[in-house]
DNA sequence: ACAAAATGTCTCACATTTGAGAAATACTTC
DNA sequence: GAAGTATTTCTCAAATGTGAGACATTTTGT
C-alpha cells in the first residue's frame, strides 16, 4: 500500500538517514515536506521507518542488479550494465552494497535477500573469473578486488554526478570506460 | 596537550561518527573505553568533540597528501603518492575530501585551512593537466573526473582493507595499478 | 608509601527527541 | 456542495541524550 505521500517520506528518509544515520525524524519531515506528526501516522516509529528504507533500497537495488545479469548472455555486457545499475540506483547502491557485509548481520541462505544477494555477487565475480579464462580481463587481478573496484567507480560516479553538470550518459560512459581500462590485460 | 585518553576519545569519534554523525556520545565513550563522564571531562560538549575530530582529520590528511606532492617534482610520482597517501589515512580520507565541499562550508581564501585544501586540488588538477599535455594521461578525461575518480578508488581501497586479509602494500599497489590503468591513453 | 591526578560511579536538571491524542483545517472524490 | 480522507496544529507524557557536581576508587609519579 503506497501513497505518494508515504512514498516521499521513504524517499527523504533514505536521502537523510543516507548523510547522518541518526538524524532526527524532524528533518526527515521537513525534507519530505510534511509535518512529523504526518511522518509518524506513516511508520509506528523510527525503527520501522529505517526498515522500511532498507527494504525499499535492497528491493530496488537487486532488482536492478539482477536484470542487468539476465539483460545479456555475453559477460562483458554483464558487467557493463551492472556498473551502470549501480549507478542508477544512485546513494542507494553504497547501502546495498554494505547491507549484507556488515558486521552485525547474520547472512543466511535460508533468507530470500541474503540467497539473491549472493546470487548477485556470485554471479558478478563468475563473469569476472569467465572474461578472465578467455583473457578479456586482467588475470592478475582477484575477483575480490575488480569487485571492490567496481563499488567505487560507482560511488565516485554517484558522487560526480551531484557535482557536474555534465550529462547523465556521458558520465556513466566515462565510468565504465575507466573501469575496462582499469581491468583489461 | 594530548593525553593517551584524550586521544582514545577523539580516535574513537573519529571511527564512530564516520559511520553515524550523530551517534550517542555514550557510544563514543563505549568504544574508547572511557565513561561518557570522563568524555566530558576531556571536552565541553558534542560540538568540541567534533570540532576537534574535523581538526585532526584535516590536519593529518592535509600534511600526508601536502608531504606527497612535495615528496617529488614528478608529477606521475606525485599522483600516486597522492593515492598512497589517502589510502593511509583511512577513513578519514572521505571525510577529508568532503569537508570543504559541503553546502554550509564557508570556504575563504583567507582561512589557511581552505587555502591548503585549494592547494592540494588545484596542484592535483595541475599535475592532471600536465600529464594530459605530455601524452600520459587521458586527455579525454576531465581533471574533475580524474579527482572524483582518485577519491573513489582510495574510498573503495579503504573500505576493501577492513575486509580482506591481503597484505597492505599489495591493496595499495593494486590500487595504484587500477587507477593508472584507468586514467591512461 | 604517599600524594596528586585521572577516572569511575552515581545522580541530577535540563534539553531534545519521540510517539500519539484531539481538534481544526485542507484536500479529494462523488 | 457534502462527505470522507489526509494533513496540520497543538499539546503532552515519556524516553533518551546531554553536561556536570560530588564523592569514591584507581592509577600514576616521586
Amino acid at each position: 500500500m503506497m501513497t505518494a505521500t508515504r512514498k516521499r517520506i521513504i524517499e527523504s528518509a533514505i536521502q537523510v538517514f543516507n548523510e547522518d544515520l541518526s538524524a532526527p525524524l524532524q528533518k526527515v519531515a521537513d525534507n519530505a515536506a510534511v509535518t512529523r506528526r504526518t511522518l509518524h501516522r506513516y511508520f509506528k516509529d523510527r525503527n520501522e521507518l529505517v526498515e522500511i528504507c532498507r527494504q525499499v533500497i535492497e528491493t530496488s537495488c537487486k532488482k536492478a542488479m539482477i536484470a542487468a545479469i539476465q539483460s545479456s548472455d555475453e559477460p562483458m555486457l554483464q558487467l557493463e550494465r551492472m556498473l551502470y545499475a549501480g549507478i542508477d540506483c544512485g546513494a542507494k547502491y553504497a547501502t546495498f552494497y554494505k547491507m549484507h557485509r556488515s558486521a552485525d548481520h547474520t547472512h543466511n541462505q535460508q533468507n530470500k535477500n541474503c540467497a539473491d544477494y549472493d546470487y548477485i555477487y556470485a554471479t558478478f565475480q563468475k563473469i569476472v573469473v569467465e572474461l578472465q579464462e578467455t583473457g578479456q580481463l586482467n588475470p592478475k587481478m582477484s575477483p575480490e578486488w575488480i569487485q571492490v573496484l567496481h563499488s567505487g567507480i560507482i560511488e565516485s560516479t554517484v558522487n560526480a554526478r551531484a557535482i557536474t553538470q555534465q550529462n547523465i550518459e556521458n558520465i556513466k560512459e566515462l565510468a565504465w570506460s575507466s573501469y575496462f581500462k582499469a581491468i583489461s590485460p
